[in-house]
RNA sequence: GCGCCUGUAGCUCAGCUGGAUAGAGCAACGGACUUCUAAUCCGUAGGUCGUAGGUUCGAAUCCUACCAGGCGUACCA
């Protein structure tokens, strides 16, 4: 409809510089849009505001060159009942009832497949998320970015792509190390042969854990054993533990990868060492202060940054680097990195190392998500890993419930902060958003099991009068499941999943009013045969969103 | 010092690829269950869109400066 209107309105143009009514560049596009101000008393179903646009170039008032237009506008019949001017200069037109009632034909006959998308054509697309270090369990932050990542993973799919979800396991460097050496001397404290614990070791209880079940496994064979050989023992264990507790405990939160890649791989397979001769070769390293630094300063990047420091040790930029080239060589077009904001200070040297490997740094989508601050009972906790002094996920998830949480962390901008009131969301349970938008869907399907009960079997829509869905809440709830594609489009081009969150509450919204001023099932036949059409339409899309969202759609509550 | 993010109703936030009278939820107040689920709905009230300039026919949206909060600014990850 918009491609017709706006086909319409060129060759209107053209007509009128024929006519010598004004003079302008043939415009590149015409925007046909529904109004933005959907509160206005009597909106247009569609609008333009090309002779807004137009206004300056032909040097002559907006509403004149609109009335011009609108003059010189041939439509064919029955496709628009009025076209108006309204305000500075729109162009408003009328959309004729009928055509949005095809849109309950669509999802009748596609269901689920309603709003898939053609925009990735089958390209590879890869979503990096959460990749939290395996040295201490899921906290809140990484939470946020996991339904971020995974939602994001499903609009992608549902747009198109072929995409592949990954956990890039940080098993490598210093920060394993300090693991195993917490680990260590937590597990001598407990067999009675301490020994000082190390500076800046990971001081959480749960290494306490770890080394219990190191004793329970190990016995006390690690006291004989070197230093060194007791280290990478104890490093081992307590990353499989906490790897393995990470995985349990985002399975539960309803978060899949594809792939699990371990930073430890690339140094085995030589691959952070060839990919910096690579760079070396090709003029981008060099060595200064006997260090290698990539010369990210002439790729956008504020200054040069070390690779391979004085003592010989890669950097963690270093493994990345072999890391993202690992993915371009995988076959990935385009790559999203979900990071914590606090990491926001590493995407230029990224995107410059992306560039240096002579791959396009615009592939290389870096999204930050804000972190969680969180308050339990108005007192701010520090998240610090080190000091031990975090709420884990899986407290929340306690606390919440998952579908609740899911919802919660998609309910504002990745850039905005989001502040946490432990206390607040256990009060908030019983009214959070997500139960308005489930009980829409239980009492949708209510409604049809009611029917069923009457032995009226769900119509299908050809079979029915959709002319009788003339209340404006009627007409308005089937704009909004008409909006539903455009709204995934736009989700995707922006990277944006808590769009869906914001509209699948729009939709809730609008059928909980339907429901309270029109009864679905009436004296009526053929009304009730239209509006249980209607009504089944609404339940689809709602499922959809919910499965995006990965939320439950509970058929009763 | 420099860089990134944020600042919109009492509170939490949408709206930001420039468009019409800036929206929603919560809280407040007043209403609605002989009716398909009241975890719902209807109504009232609530605003210098951080401040000041600029661009434009038009700015919450773009540009500049400033203010406030957060986060970065390692031969840490």
């Amino acid at each position: 409809m918009e491609q017709v209107l706006a086909t319409a309105l060129a060759e209107a143009i053209d007509n009128c510089q024929q006519m010598g009514l004004f003079r302008v560049k043939t415009p590149q596009k015409i925007v046909v849009q529904p109004p933005t101000d959907s509160k206005l008393k009597s909106p247009g179903d569609l609008s333009t505001n090309i002779a807004l646009v137009l206004a300056s170039q032909a040097k002559q008032p907006p509403r004149q060159i609109a009335q011009a237009i609108v003059d010189n506008l041939h439509l064919d019949d029955g496709l628009i009942d009025k076209v108006e001017l309204a305000g500075p200069g729109f162009i408003n037109f009328y959309v004729h009832q009928g055509w949005w009632y095809q849109t309950l034909l669509t999802i009748e006959a596609q269901k689920a497949q309603y709003g898939t998308l053609d925009m990735g054509r089958g390209e590879q697309v890869q979503v990096e998320f959460v990749s939290a270090n395996p040295t201490g369990p899921l906290h809140i932050g990484h939470g946020r970015g996991a339904v971020v990542g995974d939602v994001l993973a499903n609009i992608l799919q549902k747009a198109g792509y072929d995409v592949q979800r990954e956990y890039y396991i940080n098993d490598a460097g210093n920060q394993m190390s300090m693991l195993g050496r917490s680990t260590l001397a937590r597990y001598r404290q407990l067999l009675d042969h301490p020994v000082s614990f190390p500076e800046n070791g990971y001081q959480g209880e749960y290494i306490k854990d770890i080394a219990r079940q190191l004793v329970d496994t190990a016995g006390n064979s690690l006291l004989d054993k070197p230093e060194a050989e007791a280290i990478v023992q104890c490093t081992q264990f307590a990353k499989n533990q906490i790897l393995g507790g990470i995985k349990a405990d985002l399975k539960r939160f309803g978060v899949r990868f594809d792939q699990w890649f371990s930073e430890q791989s690339l140094y085995q397979q030589k691959l952070v060492e060839q990919n910096l001769e690579f760079l070396e070769h090709a003029g981008h390293i060099e060595k200064r202060e006997g260090a290698l630094w990539l010369k990210s300063s002439a790729l956008g990047d504020d200054k040069d940054r070390v690779v391979k420091r004085s003592n010989g040790e890669p950097t963690y930029l270093a493994s990345d680097i072999a890391y993202h080239q690992h993915k371009y060589q995988r076959g990935f077009k385009k790559i999203i990195d979900i990071w914590g904001a606090d990491h926001h200070g590493y995407v230029d040297r990224l995107k410059a190392a992306v560039s240096a490997l002579g791959q396009d740094p615009q592939s290389l989508n870096v999204l930050l998500v804000q972190l969680v601050s969180l308050v339990r009972e108005g007192v701010p906790v520090a998240m610090s890993t080190r000091q031990g002094e975090f709420i884990t996920l899986i407290e929340v998830l306690d606390e919440v419930g998952v579908d609740a949480a899911r919802f919660f962390f998609l309910t504002r901008r990745c850039d905005s902060q989001l502040e946490l009131d432990l206390e607040l969301a256990k009060k908030q349970s019983a009214e959070n958003p997500v139960f308005y938008v489930q009980y829409a869907y239980a009492r949708i399907c209510s409604v049809i099991r009611q029917a069923q009960q009457d032995g009226i079997a769900l119509p299908t829509a050809r079979d029915v009068d959709l002319k009788l869905l003339k209340h404006t809440d009627e007409i308005e709830l089937i704009k909004k499941l008409v909006e539903f594609p455009a709204l995934l489009r736009g989700s995707v081009l922006a990277l944006e999943p808590h769009r869906l969150t914001f509209y699948v509450l729009e939709l809730a919204s609008r059928f909980h009013k339907y429901y309270h001023r029109q009864r679905v099932i009436t004296e009526q036949e053929q009304e009730t045969a239209a509006r249980l059409v209607l009504v089944d339409s609404i339940k689809i899309v709602l499922k959809i969103v919910l499965d995006l969202l990965g939320i439950s759609a509970p058929e009763q509550m």
